[in-house]
DNA sequence: ATCGAGAGAGAACGATCGTTCTCTCTGGCG
DNA sequence: CGCCAGAGAGAACGATCGTTCTCTCTCGAT
């Protein structure tokens, strides 16, 4: 087979990865495409022979972060106690990758229409993660899975807003100290 | 003396409602002068005439914001529970005002820059609203007012991002939950 | 060797962005 | 009465938005 005229494949990702960078740092409707393009190296047509628009770039962008996250639980879910390896997971999150706050939480501000593509991918991403966590704490023997995990989808939440608006160093030790006492465990 | 030409109060109050009414609905970035103009009834020239930009209308959005609240605050630091009060005051404001999610965390999402005007606003508006759940937390004979006081912070964005994003509802009950265990009260 | 499909570059599109300019009208004061 | 400072309306500005179009070049196939 051998690749056709240009395998394009890299210039997608190229694209994908510059534009989900410029989309968390400085926000959606803040960057163009012209400055996507520019930063990537790469022309309008290209673009738009791999996305259909620019809403479609976006997706993409949260797609990659859902897909990101999804895989660090799949590893957390091996640890010996999965729960606290996903508060701990979430802690180390806040403090050395989501500077900026959560993307999630970051792109719904900016998209008010809950029947919007990008809102029904939030509303999934957090729904999944309710879910896994559900199951996690049912795992460590809670009574209650649905409440500690509703809890810790609060505090996750918080964790990454109050690390971005307050300072990272600040938050971690508020979010570890509210998730032992929902979870009961003892987080170092 | 009586008003010169006109008070024009009334226009910049009116210009300012609808402005903060749209930021709030529909993101700050998303909408245009020309849609505020044409909501407000009036002339590109007049707003121009009572704020320098569009940026000084955003400021003047979330100084609005910060008065209502500050005001909220005073008024339930009467209660005989101020710390009570203040934690039904949030649940009941998630549940019938602020259904869109918080606006000072919305508006952080759309400004990356921490130097901006914008920024400013809400670190102060953030320290502020810390100092006095901090001091209703010692007022109430907490062991560790500032601790109280972060845990109830991190509750509140949580609240008011979980009642945005999942629905006020499902949000009540686990922000009432663990307020209660963080501040030991009872809170029905 | 010739062709055609696919990928890329860059000019150009209309629409809208935030801002400025020009003009008219009103109302208090000499 | 004449006047002018202040407020408002609306046209127009350049810049940028997201999108489309046209052209070139490189490939594999015939």
């Amino acid at each position: 087979m051998t690749t056709p005229a240009a395998p394009t494949n890299d210039a997608r990702e190229r694209l994908a990865a510059t534009a989900s960078d410029l989309f968390y740092r400085k926000g959606i409707h803040s960057v163009g495409v012209d400055r996507i393009l520019s930063e990537a190296g790469m022309s309008r047509a290209t673009m738009y022979r791999h996305f259909g628009g620019k809403e479609d770039l976006v997706v993409a962008y949260l797609e990659g972060e859902d897909r990101t996250i999804r895989s660090q639980v799949a590893a957390a879910g091996g640890a010996p106690d999965p729960l606290a390896a996903a508060i701990h997971g979430i802690a180390d999150d806040v403090a050395h990758r989501h500077t900026r706050g959560c993307p999630f939480i970051n792109a719904a501000a900016e998209y008010p229409d809950e029947a919007s593509p990008v809102r029904r991918l939030i509303a999934t991403h957090r729904a999944w993660f309710r879910g896994v966590l559900t199951q996690a704490a049912a795992g460590a023997g809670a009574t209650d899975p649905e409440r500690v995990a509703a809890a810790l989808v609060m505090l996750r939440d918080a964790a990454l807003v109050g690390g971005y608006l307050d300072g990272a160093e600040s938050i971690r030790e508020a979010f570890l100290d509210a998730a032992s006492a929902v979870t009961g465990a003892d987080l170092a």
